[in-house]
RNA sequence: GUCCCCAUCGUCUAGCCCGGUCUAGGACACCACCCUUUCACGGUGAGAACCGGGGUUCGAAUCCCCGUGGGGACGCCA
């Protein structure tokens, strides 16, 4: 932590003192090891904000050597899915966030503070529960089990609801909040703990499992940041000394109003995974939206991230999703991945079209060639989205000539004969590298006072119907002397 | 409507805490040029921001207040 002197911005001081980076580094090492969570319930598709809470609250258990809890809260029987369950599982394995607590760790599944789906912690629940009967800070009504506030009540109409309510008059909850600062806000009225079908409710179960497996920090996104009050009170009402808070900023939606949503485009995790986006570079990508290291850097090794990562660097200002720089991200990442891993994600990618006629000849293809194929075109294609599209030709004849392309190529000069002369030179030309290559065609050329350019378009052309792709010499090597040959001749023959 | 949070290029952001070094830095996108006899990558360059108004101060992007704008929460959802 070299930069000692990036501490915070806005906020009085207070909760965002200059001490906070270096205490948390030492905590580490000392008594009081962090303890984060991420908490999500399976009643939908997992989405692009619950990957950055979770990315952050990783982030810090492993910039502090703390650990990363995952705790699934299903306790809305009536939205629950299996699949979704699965899908969080997916999702969080495939971004290589790894939780050390939670359902499926080790061979038996869990950690020490077990279990770690709510439907399977009622006994827990009924206990605490008790717990504020007992202390009288809690009672029925209307079946349900409300909390109860400390303070003098009294009933006034609510406009927005239309209905008369009970308020309690009480002192403002204070929140101290690791990227906020501090927060004031009056929470006055009692609130359901326990719904009358006798299942507990989200602000009950989330305060107790949290007391439960000592929590010591709650990152979660900013729109928890009202319900935090009432958490707060039930804190006091259990007798414990409330977690850290740290309310993150939310990801806003790319066009039009409000924070992103399950329905928007881009949102959905599993779809980056369908589309070939690598891991790293969505990891390396959301980081970089609400926090930043200090500097201009923005691509970097997740180890790094660890090491810089840390609460007061968050930002407190949402911000809004760019798919456009995702991408730019992803290709960078992409650009430099180990050949064996390009291939093999090629390979995996293609495998998932199973509709394309053209996705399942390169699969059937010689494993050789195909891996050709893909290493010429690794440092070309903005994304691997278009690489089934960028190598159709390399794995059909029936490749389409586009005619606008043809009509300009073959617009100038006599293309017909330089193709003649290529075909005519072919049989004995050294198809070995590309530099080989590339001296017999300029050799060619030179024989009749032309240049490399004269020979490369309709060359081009011939071989793949269209004028953008890998380098001409790449091109003709890996398809090889008799595909080339085939399908010069056929072109001339075609007209 | 009530409460809470936020506010630097179109977007992500640095700078703000500890006011002068800011003619406000970087990245994405866009445009131009260079590289390359394709397309990309890469390189160079251009345009592009301190929301408004008051205050404090010799001096404010930085501190304070008010407006405005954006976001969130107001469920027997999580």
């Amino acid at each position: 932590m070299q930069d000692g002197g990036r501490v915070t911005k806005g906020g009085e001081g207070g909760a965002r003192s200059s001490c906070q980076r270096g205490c948390e580094v030492h905590q580490s090492s000392g008594m009081s090891q962090v303890r984060v969570r991420f908490a999500p319930s399976p009643t939908g598709f997992f989405h692009i904000g619950s990957a950055r809470t979770a990315l952050f609250n990783w982030l810090y258990a492993r910039h502090t050597g703390g650990t990363f809890i995952l705790r699934i809260e299903d306790t809305d029987k009536e939205r629950n899915s299996e699949a979704f369950l699965n899908l969080i599982y997916d999702s969080l394995t495939w971004l290589g966030l790894n939780w050390d607590e939670g359902p499926r760790v080790g061979k038996h599944g869990g950690g020490d503070f077990g279990p770690y789906r709510q439907s399977e912690r009622s006994d827990v629940y009924r206990d605490y529960v008790q717990r504020l009967r007992d202390a009288g800070r809690a009672y029925e009504k209307d079946g349900a089990i409300w909390f109860k506030l400390e303070g003098e009540r009294y009933e006034v109409f609510d406009e927005h609801r239309k209905k008369t309510v009970t308020k309690v008059k009480g002192p403002p909850v204070v929140i101290e909040d690791r990227i906020r600062g501090r927060v004031e806000r009056v929470e006055d009225e009692d609130f359901v703990i326990v719904r009358s079908d006798g299942n507990p409710v989200f602000h009950l179960v989330n305060v107790v499992d949290d007391i439960a497996m000592r929590v010591t920090h709650i990152i979660r996104g900013e729109d928890h940041l009202s319900n935090t009050s009432k958490h707060v009170r039930l804190y006091e009402g259990f007798g414990v000394t409330p977690p850290a808070f740290a309310h993150i900023p939310l990801i806003l939606k790319q066009n039009g109003p409000g924070k992103m949503s399950k329905r928007d485009q881009g949102a959905l995790i599993e779809e980056y995974q369908r589309r070939g986006y690598l891991p790293e570079a969505l990891v390396n990508f959301l980081c970089l939206l609400g926090w930043n290291p200090g500097d201009d850097r923005e691509k970097m090794p997740i180890d790094d991230i660890i090491r810089l990562f840390d609460l007061p660097g968050v930002n407190q200002s949402n911000a809004r999703f760019d798919d456009k720089k995702l991408a730019h991200m992803n290709m960078a990442y992409l650009l430099e991945l180990p050949a064996d891993r390009w291939v093999a994600q090629a390979r995996e990618l293609f495998g998932r079209q199973t509709g394309s006629a053209v996705a399942q000849a390169a699969l059937a293809a010689d494993a050789g060639y195909f891996r050709e194929v893909m290493l010429l075109s690794q440092p070309k294609v903005k994304g691997l989205e278009e690489l089934s599209a960028y190598t159709a030709y390399f794995f059909t004849e029936a490749y389409a000539v586009d005619p606008k392309v043809r009509e300009k190529v073959m617009a100038k000069g006599d293309p017909k004969a330089r193709l003649q002369e290529v075909l005519d030179a072919l049989p004995t030309m050294d198809l070995t590298s590309d530099g080989a290559i590339e001296e017999a065609l300029k050799a060619l050329a030179a024989q009749r006072g032309l240049g490399f350019g004269d020979y490369q378009a309709v060359v081009r052309l011939a071989l793949s119907g269209t004028n953008v792709g890998p380098s001409i010499t790449g091109m003709i090597r890996v398809l090889g002397r008799e595909r080339v040959l085939a399908r010069l001749q056929r072109f001339l023959a075609d007209g």
